[in-house]
DNA sequence: ACCTAATGTTAGGTATACCTAATAAAAAAT
DNA sequence: ATTTTTTATTAGGTATACCTAACATTAGGT
């Protein structure tokens, strides 16, 4: 009977992407992630454990083996299909992540193959995220946010924290993409502003948006 | 609330599929298509009926404008899938019908558009099927079953109408696709095979078989 | 220690889309 | 003309995944 397991899928993902903010995840922060109410996640949390892909800790839920591995597979399905658009189809980076969300839960393990191999086995999303191997494995660089840096400090940005199109397109019309050289010229005191400097053009950045920017 | 259609999505697609063989649809004949209960047909056909998707005639179920419209649209983006699938992805066309049925529900009018772009506004599917335009427009050449063709007669293969990957992969190894030409050496009485001659190939097709390849 | 606020779960209810069993109506066969 | 078969629908039931309202539990704040 063909099941469907695209929300199955929906809260692992969820769940793996706030479990590595902060480790065990709370039922109402996952709620709120998912944009549903507690109640409904607090059911839902129940039948998961009961097909063995999560437990409950003390301080909250966990993925097992299985819940995790299945959970980089959907996220692996995410990146790549962020990659096919971008790479294949002409999409913008701005353009991609709610394509991808739907996309994630329709494609099959060949596919995804297929779609790995016609790119070349990519190692990123077009954000700069890295796309789990076949194995589950992932290449997690060590980064900091560009606002941890200081004046004068240079960095390369390895990715970007962020998924709303309107501040994606921003971003990439400043050049502030993954691959690129950013260098901190000033850091506003108080909380303020840093100057930065990309590809020879300076501009003023948000300390909130900098802290979704990161380096190495 | 960001409404799940596709199953909406595959009961028009189904109707509109086998409309096209004879006209008003039967529930039986769409719950047998579908692999579903007829009460269960009966049942959402009435929900469609409600929305104005389809109607009920004397004879059967037909589709109103905007089913039509809609069917059409998801008969679209299947066929492009499939063309994605096979000259983007490198898949055998055998292997797409299935991917297909899934993509088809996940694709935007966006991710529509950029694929046809991309490919060059591909005319037909791997099959040979015509793939409607934006506007719902679609080339329907004027054919007939390879099993009609008399002795010596030949054919160029517009299209395939089998969806069995096995038969599917039988046929691409005798050459069997789209734009080839064949010739009919004979024809066995009593419904029996048919000898073709396929690029300087001979072999013996079933009248079942030939009858799903369609000529021009 | 006590009250407030946040967090989690029960309880009860909805919509969607499926099912089987039974019944009604229409078509085909004898 | 009557019986049989096919076709369609009604009735009643299930699973999934969501909801609000109410209650319980835990954690901080003073």
């Amino acid at each position: 009977m063909e099941a469907d397991n695209s929300r199955t899928e929906e809260y692992l993902e969820s769940i793996y992407k706030l479990q590595e903010e902060q480790h065990p995840v709370s039922t109402s922060r996952l709620a709120e992630h998912l944009k549903l109410s507690a109640p409904s996640v607090s059911e839902m949390v129940k039948k998961l454990a009961g097909k063995g892909l999560v437990f409950h800790s003390e301080k909250g839920v966990c993925l097992t083996d299985e819940g995790k591995s299945l959970a980089k597979t959907v996220i692996r399905r995410h990146r790549l299909s962020e990659r096919l658009l971008t790479d294949v189809l002409g999409f913008k980076w701005d353009e991609v992540h709610d394509e991808a969300c739907r996309l994630e839960h329709a494609i099959s393990p060949e596919m995804e193959d297929r779609i790995a191999e016609s790119l070349g086995n990519p190692k990123t999303c077009p954000h700069g995220h890295p796309i789990p191997d076949k194995d589950g494995k992932l290449i997690k660089e060590k980064v900091k946010p560009l606002s941890e840096l200081k004046a004068r400090e240079k960095g390369i940005i390895v990715n970007v924290f962020e998924e709303d199109p309107k501040m994606l397109k921003y971003l990439a019309s400043l050049g502030l993409i993954p691959d690129v050289c950013v260098k901190v010229e000033e850091v506003a005191p108080f909380g303020g502003p840093l100057i930065v400097c990309v590809a020879g053009s300076r501009y003023a950045l948000g300390r909130e948006v900098a802290s979704k920017i990161k380096v190495k």
